[in-house]
DNA sequence: ACCATATATATGTTTAGCCATATATTTAAG
DNA sequence: CTTAAATATATGGCTAAACATATATATGGT
């Protein structure tokens, strides 16, 4: 798989996007619910900046039940995984992120979690 | 010195300012009509990013004669130093990083070689 | 005076944001 | 089993803000 540079950046230069990947590649699967309650932004919102990274092939998705699944795109070169781990890794601690890691685990009714642990 | 991760990947966001980090991550210090021959771009638009480079921080400057040399700040925390190396080791075989590099192998009466070196 | 670099202003394009609404899936009711 | 309501997600249309670019001009060093 290929992906420019440039295209990159661009998706991770949007806050709103960069809030809701450091989730998933800490996390690895979450639904629009989930970051739409983590990031407390309005669905619409999550939903257009979703498709843009569904669209240039950062994430994927499938659909379980009503929910649809977004993660990263395990194929993306190594050195655009290498960069997202390492955002992940230099700014976990710092804010928004912090608090966007507590509201995930502090979410009532998450999907998953109810039934099938 | 620190960072937000938002404002690091919207300066990288943009092919101009990419093209000129990467050049300056692989060289360590260049004036501006070396970046805007091995660009092939006007000298304001070179200027400019140049100019949102500095002012975020990224880069640093200082004068050499008439020439004003940037060079990346060494002071990046660790993380996007890394980001910075990772994103040169995978894109520089590719367009138009590539020819941006051999642009300006290729410029005659390049400032510093001249004299000193 | 000349060269290198920076900035001001104006303009066109991109992008994010909001609201309303559309589609899809599940659950509940008749 | 069909219809209706509820939940989850996506999208269309619009507005406003952000951003990149070009031309012209200013600054500063030799």
């Amino acid at each position: 798989m290929h992906i420019e540079a440039d295209t990159l950046f661009r998706m991770l230069a949007d806050t709103t996007r960069l809030r809701a990947l450091m989730l998933l590649q800490e996390k690895g699967e979450l639904c629009v619910c989930e970051l739409t309650h983590a990031l407390d932004l309005s669905q619409p919102k999550i939903s257009r900046h979703l498709a843009q990274l569904r669209e240039t092939e950062l994430l994927l998705t499938h659909r379980r039940g009503q929910w649809m699944y977004y993660r990263i795109n395990p194929n993306l070169p190594e050195w655009a995984q290498t960069i997202l781990q390492h955002t992940l890794t230099g700014n976990a601690n710092a804010e928004p992120f912090r608090s966007d890691h507590r509201a995930l685990k502090d979410m009532p009714n998450r999907p998953g979690a109810a039934c099938c642990a």
